[in-house]
DNA sequence: GCCGGTTTGTGAGCGGGAGCACAGAGTAGT
DNA sequence: ACTACTCTGTGCTCCCGCTCACAAACCGGC
């Protein structure tokens, strides 16, 4: 998944009023090789100008439609501890795309807590919410013990996708698409390469096996 | 990188009293492929035992082992946002073999907060604190203007990895390992496959390029 | 001690991503 | 208009990880 990466790049470059950028800048801004980005984005259509390079709006709005950050996106998170009151925060501000709706916990002491100017409800106000799958994605950042229950209330409610923040492996029915993100694991994956300094691949970046 | 769950799986079995596993069980925990399991553990060594399956305790001292976790690391904590906070409860007590030993920050607010016991220092007193490239993980939390400055001033103090969770694109000198964790990124990605089903290959949980 | 059932370790085949390198297309300057 | 230069798009190869499938190893009961 290297599209984010070149749609932030593009973002930055838009911003600055760069009007065209080439598969090598854009490759070094985004940590990667020059080949890989003219491949990937040769996949989106023919949109590069040989000897000058990518016409950087055209490109970001292609790239933006192709994420479907073109359309709005709906964000429920269950579990409000920091890292909840973190995710809340920065999803927000950072892409106008995604848009937190709801906040969910089950401690009573939280329940009706404002965090910037949405109420955290307890997770049973879930159940019958009725979203799009095509539109709402939930956020688990509950412990572990209660993600895979955060998981099913999520998918009978209707999300489409799953970010899993939880150190917990949940099972899903197919259709909905679940992603992990485990700080720990990075954590440990650090430890392991730098006991194994060998066991690192490639040229930097690259994350291999085991 | 499955050896740090694998380690998890195992020590939920220990902790239960299981004293032995097959693979397909840990694969089945552990969400993957039982031969793949089989093949991850016999680089290892050949612990496990034909029609028995593996020793729990001891494959755990293994992995563990493997992973650097018999040994006590030492982690560095830059930005003290919400995100910040989560990191600094959440390794504490879920691992024992990491200990948070410092946390800094440029908000003179935040300077001198208590976080479990642990003082927020200024990230110039970073300088010059002579870390074990062995032993330290630099961890940073904070906004993307600051994250290369963090990065360059950890790598000055001598840790030998970086674990970023910054929306940056970070260089680093080659002996220290990076690892770039990215919420915004894991949304996006997953956006794009709901958009795209028919780009998620494989059976659940494989995550493709582009 | 032998036999059926179970599970490991690994060789072979497959699929896909990554990078190289080149042809072709476009630009700028004369 | 022509030339020298730049940069894209892509065919090709290499390499690595994943999975299947099977032989060898081990256990428990008779």
């Amino acid at each position: 998944m290297r599209l984010p990466i070149y749609q932030r790049v593009l973002r930055h470059l838009s911003a600055e009023g760069i009007p065209t950028v080439s598969s090598a800048e854009l490759a070094d801004a985004a940590g990667v090789n020059a080949a890989k980005v003219r491949k990937d984005l040769s996949h989106l259509g023919t949109y590069g100008t040989p000897g000058t390079g990518y016409d950087v709006n055209f490109l970001l709005g292609q790239v933006r439609h192709e994420l479907g950050l073109d359309r709005e996106w709906t964000v429920v998170i269950i579990g409000m501890g920091n890292l909840g009151h973190a995710l809340a925060h920065s999803e927000r501000f950072s892409s106008q795309s995604f848009r937190t709706v709801a906040l969910f916990d089950v401690d009573p002491d939280k329940i009706g807590e404002d965090v910037d100017g949405l109420p955290i409800r307890h997770i049973s106000e879930l159940s019958g919410a009725g979203l799009d799958p095509n539109q709402a994605i939930g956020v688990i950042a509950c412990p572990a013990e209660a993600a895979q229950d955060a998981c099913n209330r999520l998918v009978a409610a209707g999300v489409g996708a799953i970010l899993n923040f939880a150190p917990a492996i949940l099972t899903v029915v197919p259709p909905v698409l679940l992603r992990q993100v485990d700080f720990v694991v990075e954590l440990q994956a650090l430890a392991f390469y730098v006991v194994h300094p060998d066991a690192v691949s490639g040229p930097e970046g690259s994350q291999p096996g085991l």
